[in-house]
DNA sequence: CGTGACTTTGACCTTTTGGTCAAATCAAAG
DNA sequence: CTTTGATTTGACCAAAAGGTCAAAGTCACG
C-alpha cells in the first residue's frame, strides 16, 4: 500500500486494468463466484499484486460498485420537468436501452447485487434512490394531473422502464437463444418506443 | 446410496426436504455462493446425509434447476390459438405475475442463471424454449394479421411479458425499498393490464 | 549514478468447502 | 426379536481460495 500521495502512473493505470477486470469476474461470476486469481489474470497482474491495490476482495467490489452507482442513475437524473412529457419518458427509455446495450457488464453487476438481495447497497437504495425516484414520480404525476399524459401509475412506470430495458442486458443469453441470429437490440428501440407512445398517449 | 428399488418413505421426505432447502440457498446465494453446509442446516439434516442422497452439490443444483424448468413454462404452454387475443395475453401475463408472487424463489434462480450466463441450460434455451416462443410467436402475428391485435413485434412482446413480470420477483429488493411501505403486488396486476390493453388494443 | 520510495512476486499460511468413509443407528419384513 | 438393508454421522481428507510477507526488482529524481 502506496502511501497517500497524489497517485503514481503505474498507480492509476493498475487500478483502472483492476477495476475493469474485477467488473469483468464479478459481472459475469457473481462475488462468491469470482475468485482473486481469475480477476488477477484478466488484470494481467499477479494474486498478490492486487492486494497490494486493494486490501481485500471485498474492496474491489466495492469499489467497481460504488464506481457504477455513480452514473447508474444518470439517465434518470436527466429527466426534465421542463421538457415534453412523452419525449422526455422515451428519451429515458432510449438513454437506459443504450446503457443496457453499451455497458451491458454493469447491468448484470447490479442484478447479481440485487437479485441476491443487495445485502451491500440495500442503504443506497432505501435512500438516494427512493429519493431520487420520488422527485421524478412527483414530476410525472404532475405531467398527469395536466392531461398530458394518460393516467397510470407512476412508480410502476419507472419499474417497467427498468425491467424492460435492462432484460436485454441482464437476460441477453436468453434473448439472443430464442431470436436466433437477429440482433436484439435492431428491433427493441422501435418496440419500446411504440409500447410507450401508445401507453402514455393521454386518451 | 440406496438401490434403486421404489423410493422408500423417507427417501422421498428426505429429498423433497432437500430440494426445497437448496431451492432456498441457491435462489438466495447462486451456485458458487450456496454451501453444501447451508443447505444441509436449511434442510435439517448433516452435511454427509445430503450426499448419501445427492452425490455432488451440481446434482443438487441440477435436479433443483430441471424441477424447475419443468413448469416454468406452463403458463406459455397454456397460451390458447382459439381464445380472444387480448385475454389470451392478459391471461399470460397475470399467470406470470402470479408466479412472480407466489414462487420468487424460483424466478430467482432462473435469474441468477441467465445472468451468469446460463451455463448449464443455454441447451434447453435455445432448443425447447425457442420452439415454444416460435409457435406461440406465430399465433401472435395470426392475430395481428388478423387484425386483432395492434401490430407489434411478436418476439419482444413476449419479451417484455417476461421482464415486467419477473422484475417483480428477481428486483423485488429494489422494488420494495423504493416504494416504501406499499406491496408492489397491489397495483401491479392492474398496472400491467392497462398497459397491455394500450398497447394491444388494434387502432 | 545513487538513493529512497514504489512495485512485484514466490512461497507460504489459514480457512473454507466439497467430498469420503467406516462405524453406528434405525426400520421393518419375516 | 432378529436379521438385513437403509439411514445417519463424526472424523477426515484434499483442493480451492483469500490473504500475508520478506525479499527482489523498478522508477524517478536530485
Amino acid at each position: 500500500m502506496p502511501k497517500d500521495r497524489a497517485p503514481t502512473r503505474i498507480q492509476r493505470k493498475n487500478r483502472a486494468a483492476i477495476l475493469d477486470a474485477a467488473l469483468e469476474v464479478f459481472s459475469a461470476q457473481g462475488f462468491r463466484g469470482a475468485t482473486v486469481d481469475q480477476i488477477a489474470s484478466a488484470a494481467g497482474l499477479s494474486k498478490p499484486n492486487l492486494l497490494y491495490y486493494f486490501p481485500s476482495k471485498e474492496a474491489m467490489h466495492e469499489a467497481v460498485l460504488s464506481q457504477l452507482l455513480d452514473t447508474w442513475l444518470d439517465p434518470l437524473r436527466a429527466l426534465d420537468p421542463i421538457g415534453d412529457p412523452i419525449e422526455e419518458i422515451l428519451g429515458y427509455v432510449r438513454r437506459k436501452l443504450e446503457m443496457s446495450r453499451d455497458f451491458p457488464r454493469e447491468s448484470r453487476l447490479f442484478a447479481n447485487e440485487i437479485v441476491q438481495g443487495a445485502p451491500r447497497i440495500h442503504e443506497v437504495l432505501s435512500t438516494d434512490l427512493k429519493a431520487l425516484v420520488d422527485e421524478k414520480t412527483a414530476v410525472i404525476q404532475g405531467w398527469i394531473d395536466e392531461g398530458r399524459l394518460a393516467e397510470v401509475h407512476p412508480y410502476h412506470l419507472i419499474f417497467s422502464i427498468w425491467s424492460l430495458t435492462q432484460h436485454y442486458a441482464d437476460f441477453d443469453v436468453q434473448v439472443r437463444a430464442v431470436l436466433g441470429k437477429e440482433d436484439p437490440f435492431d428491433a427493441a428501440p422501435e418496440f419500446l418506443e411504440t409500447l410507450y407512445r401508445r401507453m402514455l398517449r393521454p386518451a
